[in-house]
DNA sequence: TGCGGTGTACTACTTATATAGTACAGTAGA
DNA sequence: TCTACTGTACTATATAAGTAGTACACCGCA
């Protein structure tokens, strides 16, 4: 298995990964993502777990299946990609951030350093 | 239940929150935290999952056990938790920040709005 | 001494993850 | 048509996490 963290369920990661690589585009709308059996070797995975991580994709609208084909990255992927992630990044991650670094002392001038 | 994720163990999440609450000040060095019954009752959690809390920061030399009286914060736990938390912040969240950030388009000055 | 709190150690049960393996149906291309 | 790929649907097993309940030993105090 390959670089996964232990406290959160691999299926789940591997879906923001597949997130991750649709932003960066990697894969573009209409395009085809790796197969279930592909995708579980190239991370040494069970293929029941990739299954698990299409559903889920597959249930947010961000790829979608046709038997014997394979699955595909649908049209709008990139934008619900992006409404869920900017959403979450400013009432989620940003806040913690702020909070961590005042519990921790560390100034916005110190961040604003790491951030370049 | 109170108010916990459900991507994460909740013993873990609640080991987070201890730490918080020395970083900031509910609990001093030396001073009890809450009694194994008494943190399940408020958090509205089993009791076998503040044992697997507490087992955890006493393996991180945050809190120790007195038999009888209950679990005490260690002198060097305020320490031990900045520098395991400052080097988290700095090698993991920041840079995961600053790779959210360049992905989703959104730019440092924008950030800056959102860090007061 | 007895009482009420404390940690500690169990068993039992349930659910979510992850793995392993098999089988079957749909699709494209030789 | 055959072959090799695809998704899909199972069964089975193992482990972690969480809940529920019980029991026992330790400590301070009345």
């Amino acid at each position: 298995m390959t670089d996964f963290r232990d406290d959160r369920a691999i299926y789940l990661q591997m879906a923001d990964r597949i997130c991750d690589d649709i932003l960066y585009g990697k894969y573009t709308a209409g395009e085809r993502v790796p197969s279930v059996r592909e995708l579980s070797v190239m991370l040494g995975v069970n293929a029941n777990t990739v299954v698990r991580t299409y559903d889920a994709l597959t249930s947010d609208g961000i790829i979608q299946t046709r038997r014997g084909l394979g699955y595909f990255v649908t049209d709008d992927a990139r934008d619900r990609i992006l409404s869920v992630r900017k959403k979450r990044f400013l009432e989620e991650t940003l806040p913690e951030v702020t909070r961590q670094a005042r519990l921790l002392g560390i100034s916005a001038d110190e961040i604003l350093e790491h951030l370049k």
